[in-house]
RNA sequence: GCCCCCAUCGUCUAGUGGACUAGGACGCAGCCCUUUCAAGGCUACGACCGGGGUUCGAAUCCCCGUGGGGGCACCA
């Protein structure tokens, strides 16, 4: 292939846990990264404090270091672009936001959280299409503001949506998507706490980290004209934008719930990959089930990574919704421990084994893990069939 | 309510105007192999959401419905 070397990346935030639909963003951007020489990067968007959990961090490198797919740059390993953790940029999205204003593409506003409330309880009433900011502030005359700032008034700064006209956004899954201004906002850019939305944040970061596709979740698509329209004000170059479909939960009505990742579990599934490694799925399996949920690939479709590395391509993702299928996570887990030699498979058995408490010894193991594979579906499985020949 | 996205077997998908009797995979059913259970092999069942166009010809292009999903925060 002659395509330029692809810089790609994983941006979550470390609010939750690490799930399905982030790994197979992260396992595409890798993917795309790697087969054209480039670099895939873990940027960690951390600019909501009051949603920050304490070792999400870990749990995302751990993961992706589990699934085989580790970014070369990030918060733990450096790099070139960093710092790598939004908190840790605030001053540069400060500087990007000031520029925006300077420019006449955004503007500080003082409307108090309380008057915001009373403005779209009122647009409401009137049953407007599209509550939105009514921009008092945006016609404030600038030394004003500048002022106003100055003597340390609290403010925001919003983006200066153009009230006419349409936006269109070019999704590479899904062509142009054209949406007129009006359904738009003037969207929060930088918070009265001095730290950006994700609006600013992603966009900012995206640029100075180089970064050349970007591939999300389609939960963007909603704001990807506002976006757009960030980018063009800043005058820079736009990177490809790919938004794989989101992942529907089994029944495929909407998304998963709390309740459905519960139900899972009862059955020994998860969405969490720290949960999967637990319950003795390997990270082979889990990936390749994963890639296909929106990669569609005619026929042979059990892969390692380093074939997927070879066969990948953004041109055939699939745009629409796709439903998790836990009994084709099970095949894959399956067929890829079957793929796995004695000695490997024995080594993962291990733990599992001696983790019950079970006296294991290397030669006997290398004789019991062939009598067993057949029928192992997870490592965890092996307990059910080997305790037997151990004590 | 408004906006955006999507639409092929139950599920994941191939298919980019004729090679479609619509292919593969999971699951399901049966058979073979096998002392049993698996694994493996084979076979069966199973889909182009509806209606209009365009065209000699439409799963494929356009429009309208319908259905499903997502989004409407100083969250990402």
């Amino acid at each position: 292939m002659t395509t330029k070397p692809a810089r790609t990346r994983l941006a979550p935030s470390p609010t939750g846990r690490f799930h399905l639909a982030n790994a197979r963003n992260a396992l595409y951007s890798y993917l795309l990264a790697r087969q054209t020489g480039g670099q895939f990067i873990l940027r960690i968007e951390d600019t909501d404090q009051k949603r920050f959990v304490p070792g999400a961090e870990e749990v995302i490198v751990r993961s992706l270091d589990w699934l085989g797919i580790s970014p070369s740059e990030s918060p733990f390993h450096g790099g070139p672009y960093g710092p790598y953790r939004q908190t840790e940029r605030r001053e540069i999205y400060l500087q990007r936001a000031q520029l925006l204003v300077k420019g006449g593409h955004a503007y500080p506003c003082f409307c108090t959280s309380e008057r915001l409330n009373e403005m779209r309880k009122e647009q409401e009433a009137r049953k407007v299409d599209r509550v939105r900011y009514d921009g008092t502030c945006r016609v404030l005359d600038p030394d004003d503001s500048a002022r106003r700032i100055a003597g340390g008034e609290k403010y925001i700064i919003r983006f200066k949506m153009p009230y006419e006209g349409t936006t269109t956004a070019h999704d590479h899954l899904r062509g142009d998507i054209i949406i007129e201004n009006k359904y738009l906002d003037d969207y929060v850019l930088l918070k009265s706490d001095g730290l950006p939305t994700y609006h600013l944040a992603a966009i900012v970061d995206d640029h100075e980290m180089q970064i050349t596709h970007v591939l999300r979740s389609a939960e963007w698509l909603p704001t990807f004209p506002l976006h757009v329209q960030i980018v063009r004000a800043f005058g820079w170059d736009e990177p490809v934008w790919v938004h794989p479909s989101i992942m529907l939960k089994p029944s495929g009505k909407g998304k998963m719930s709390k309740r459905d990742t519960a139900a899972a579990m009862k059955d020994g599934h998860s969405i969490f990959i720290d949960d999967l490694n637990e319950l003795g799925y390997i990270p082979e399996g889990v990936l390749n089930w994963i890639a296909f949920m929106g990669w569609g690939v005619a026929e042979d479709d059990v892969m390692t990574l380093d074939q997927m590395v070879e066969r990948f391509s953004i041109d055939s993702l699939t745009p629409s919704p796709a439903a998790i299928n836990f009994q084709k996570l099970d095949h894959f887990n399956g067929t890829h421990i079957r793929l796995l030699t004695i000695e490997d498979l024995a080594a993962r058995i291990k733990p599992y084994l001696t983790g019950a408490g079970l006296e294991v010894p290397h030669e006997t193991l290398l004789k019991v893990t062939p009598l067993i594979r057949e029928r192992l579906v997870t490592l965890d499985d092996s307990l059910a069939f080997a305790t037997f020949f151990f004590k």
